[in-house]
DNA sequence: TACTCACTTTTTGTATACAATATTTTTTAT
DNA sequence: ATAAAAAATATTGTATACAAAAAGTGAGTA
């Protein structure tokens, strides 16, 4: 258990967490399996600890519980797909222009720092990490308007993005999407809300056609490979 | 807790949506606690399943749990007031235009005794059933729209809207929408989303604008709770 | 009276034991 | 050899026991 070492206390919360990172980066694939006993000893806790980080996950979409059977990671269905799409198109927008209003130069920054660690990510070949600093990067501008309620639902429909980028996307080693971020973080720097709310639009537009519709093949992966542990 | 009785499997799901049925009907005031043992009692469950209930109500937005201390009906602070309607205003509005297009005879007529039977409940003195009616009723709206994700949120704002009227409510015994309600229905069986659209709209700026935005006085257990801060 | 400190009781947090269900393996019959 | 049935194993579901923390109680003191 080596990354997992002497936290004194190892929450239910930092499980979660390490595992949701793990399907965010797609090194858990859509259906994987994660056996309780499994879990425990990974990260040393007992079961109780275990359900309850996977409980958490199952509320913010990222897992399904199958009673009697356990948990997987989540595999969103088309029409799912489409409508965690529709409801980011709902929310984001007008959040990108609340942060236009409120962005600060610390703000801007860690933006910045942002889109310079995916460029990293990316150069390295690690596409799951860029994608996970994608997310986060969608999760920030929420964060800058100040809307905790909608950075909750947003939270939610990003974990459940990944996984539809898991089992949707066209192309696996072209995530472009640098520019749109760079543009947007501009937007915010010149407090222009009506820009950040229009790039947002068609940023979000832009990956969602960039789907694949058909269904797709599983893949299998052990547990303990994926959290690197 | 009258209905409870025989049924030979109870489930956490059944617990919460016991629990969340009384605090939407306001007979479970925000700051109330909820003793694990006093619910099992009840209940007749293991603390076990109690506690699932008690952490899934937490998800929706309706309980706090504070570490050691148990779980409390939720206080929304002025500032989630206004994110919870603030979101609604993003989903709801483009939600009923979308139902519009989708209701069907039987949909209709579900709606219409959706409201019949708010006005039975207001006759009868029943506020907190009115108000659970009327919560359902935007909720069979994003049904309608088939929307499962916007449902899904839809619940919490509302399980949360109920807790901000039930602590920012302006006048107690005047719960005017029915007349919105009318509206909108007659909307959707015209199909016409552009009226849907802009009723919605218009009646949840209506009923935030009969919120009282000064900070509440605090009710009858939360003297203490106040100092201790 | 008002306050504090120690002690007792109550309540929540976690681990574990046991029960119920699902999965895998072995056995048996055709 | 294949397929069905049965046994064995593995995994999840629930209850309970114990630990840790908080809340409550009361004696003693200024």
């Amino acid at each position: 258990m080596p990354a997992m070492t002497e936290t004194k206390s190892i929450t239910a919360d930092k499980i979660a967490s390490h595992l949701s990172q793990a399907v965010h980066e797609h090194r858990l694939q859509p259906g994987a399996k994660l056996r309780e006993d499994e879990v425990c000893d990974l990260f040393g806790v007992s079961r109780t600890i275990v359900r309850q980080a996977l409980r958490s996950m199952e509320f913010e979409g990222l897992l399904t519980i199958e009673k009697n059977r356990g948990a997987f990671v989540s595999k969103p269905t088309l029409k799912e797909a489409q409508e965690v799409f529709q409801a980011r198109a709902l929310l984001e927008p007008s959040t990108a222009r609340a942060a236009a209003m409120r962005a600060n130069a610390a703000d801007i920054e860690m933006l910045e720092r942002h889109i310079k660690d995916e460029h990293v990510a990316l150069d390295q070949d690690e596409a799951g990490l860029a994608l996970k600093l994608s997310g986060d990067f969608h999760l920030e501008i929420a964060r800058i308007a100040d809307q905790q309620t909608i950075e909750q639902f947003l939270r939610q429909l990003i974990s459940r993005s990944s996984l539809v980028i898991a089992l949707y996307w066209r192309r696996r080693n072209a995530l472009c999407e640098s520019n749109a971020h760079h543009a947007l973080v501009d937007a915010l720097r010149n407090g222009d809300g009506d820009s950040a709310e229009e790039l947002m639009k068609g940023h979000l537009l832009d990956i969602f056609s960039q789907l694949d519709l058909r269904e797709r093949a599983e893949g299998s992966t052990s547990l303990r490979d994926a959290l690197r542990l």
